[in-house]
RNA sequence: GUGGGUGUAGCUCAGUCCGGUUAGAGCACUUGAUUGUGGUUCAAGAUGCCGGGGGUUCAAAUCCCCUCACUCACCCCA
């Protein structure tokens, strides 16, 4: 026997009575989002690694041990600095003052791990001033391949970037739908494709806290609307680029003096990316952390003052929330509100959606100084969540039964004139006793039932049948329009 | 990357602790219950490398070792 093949870890065939639901969840969703004003945006499922590295950020998990990188001969090159636009000459020149040469091998494999031990960062930063150069020596594989999107915001700017949106409009409003790639281990809620509905708001207009609010009220209403109840809306301000920075400044200080007891993530958390000790689970930490007494003093008048607006926003249209100063996500590029929304029902992977707004992420990755605001839900988590009546099934219309040989013909014409007249019908394709082919139409759900014998054909007609009341009733088989009369009910 | 759990019929599982006839159940499937009429009921039938490899034994689904897959949790996130 051949070998018998699975589907790769952490996927899943979605199958025919499953898409009813995903269909009816991505119906209810659209609907919405065109109500709110958003408009579908269609991207590639990958990206150069390089977008997801400068949105999502470098000391993300996401870009540090889950991103799908793709490779196949003659694509990912045999790492060069040249490739990448760095001058080897120089770089060498440098390193070899400064005593690294050895220390990095053709593949910068070893380099690597001496980044996630921590003990390179800094060293190489006296090397190479400037953070691209640093970025690109560290992690040349994300400048020369391709990735499958981890996440939907950096390809969404991409476009936008790339289609010069800011020349066409003031503000522009993007949904999507589709599917995600994380490298992570599997479990309940966790996938390495899943999917994604996601819309963002960007432009020159995008500042406004009311489209904070908006983006919010958005992803509560598609979750209400899918029959979801049972979730909490997290929010939060991490304030402006400045905020963000004095905030880590001011963690890093108060932190010092216990930072030996962090959990070995959070040691390195602190060196790369203090405001992520915020949300660790660790008990140790969050203990520590607890001690410090988080509120807004982070925040700038400016920042607090808009934070204010939002929630403001959010109590006119009736949103409930809870303020949770220690949300701080694990996307690098959120600044000001950022929110979640979890379903305790979930169990450990629970959150059903989360966003926020991002200023600077627009002009970072080479566009125009423009805002942006927006959201993710879960779709595979939403069904998780969801209450679990059954979606109707797609139901024939009619089902038609062959007797014989010399029906099977006309059975056959028959159907193929009702489905080109929008009748949905199938039939068996063997011919089998009355009785079997009676089952096959009971098991397909059809509405009725279209009877050819010899009987029939003697007289050129059909017998119809109503499945639900059982009523029959004669025609003459050129009649189609009587008959898709009587199929439809009409 | 680190732990725990589970792999037996198409599906959901019992049987494993304490080795012993032919490995079971429910659902699903096929056929039938007098001529060409479904759902409910009744009857009959088919279905297994007991995840894979090795070992112990007269004898292994059952005990031991290895391995693979799935799953849950840590971590992280949608």
């Amino acid at each position: 026997m051949n070998k018998k093949f699975n589907v790769p870890r952490g996927t899943s065939d979605i199958l025919p009575k499953e898409v009813f639901t995903w269909e009816y969840v991505e119906k209810e969703a659209r609907q919405l989002l065109r109500n709110y004003g958003y408009n579908e945006i269609r991207t590639p499922i990958f990206e150069k690694s390089e977008l997801f590295v400068r949105s999502v950020g470098q000391t993300s998990d996401i870009v540090q041990k889950q991103m799908l990188n793709l490779s196949f001969q003659g694509f990912v090159e045999k790492y060069q600095f040249d490739e990448i636009g760095l001058d080897s000459g120089d770089v060498f020149k440098k390193l070899i003052e400064n005593g690294w040469a050895e220390k990095i091998s053709p593949t910068q494999i070893r380099l690597k791990s001496y980044l996630f031990e921590g003990k390179v960062i800094g060293e190489m930063k006296k090397v190479f001033e400037d953070d691209e150069v640093l970025d690109k020596i560290l992690f040349p594989q994300y400048y020369t391949s391709l990735s499958l999107r981890p996440e939907g915001t950096a390809s969404i700017v991409r476009a936008y970037i790339q289609n010069n949106f800011d020349r066409l409009e003031r503000l522009s409003k993007f949904f999507y739908i589709g599917p995600m790639f994380r490298g992570e281990r599997p479990q309940k809620g966790r996938l390495r494709q899943f999917h994604q509905i996601g819309a963002e708001a960007i432009g020159p207009e995008s500042c406004s806290p009311y489209l904070d609010a908006e983006i919010i009220a958005l992803s509560v209403a598609i979750l209400k609307a899918l029959g979801l109840s049972d979730f909490n809306l997290k929010l939060n301000s991490l304030g402006d680029e400045e905020d963000k920075e004095n905030f880590s400044k001011y963690l890093k200080k108060e932190l010092k003096p216990v930072s030996g007891n962090f959990c070995s993530n959070c040691q390195r958390r602190y060196r790369l990316n203090v405001l992520r000790v915020l949300d660790c689970n660790n008990k140790d930490c969050q203990a520590i952390v607890d001690g410090l007494d988080i509120h807004d003093a982070h925040l700038s008048d400016k920042s607090r003052e808009y934070f204010k607006e939002v929630c403001g926003a959010l109590d006119r249209l009736k949103v409930s929330y809870e303020i949770f100063p220690k949300l701080v996500r694990g996307l690098d590029y959120y600044t000001h509100t950022v929110f979640e929304i979890s379903a305790p029902s979930l169990g450990s992977q629970d959150a059903l959606g989360a966003g926020g707004r991002y200023s600077n992420l627009v002009s970072q990755l080479g566009g125009p100084d423009v805002d942006a605001v927006g959201f993710a839900l879960g779709i595979e988590r939403i069904l998780l969540a969801m209450p679990k009546g059954d979606v109707e099934a797609g139901k024939l219309n009619v089902f038609i039964i062959a007797l014989d040989e010399k029906s099977f013909l006309k059975a056959f014409a028959l159907l193929h004139q009702l489905r080109d007249a929008d009748v949905s019908g199938d039939m068996s394709y063997r011919i089998s006793s009355m009785k079997s082919q009676m089952r096959l139409a009971n098991k397909k759900g059809a509405g009725h039932v279209i009877i050819l014998g010899e009987a029939e054909m003697q007289k050129g007609e059909v017998t119809i049948k109503n499945m639900e009341s059982g009523d029959q009733a004669v025609e003459s088989i050129n009649n189609i329009k009587t008959i898709k009369n009587i199929i439809l009910n009409q």
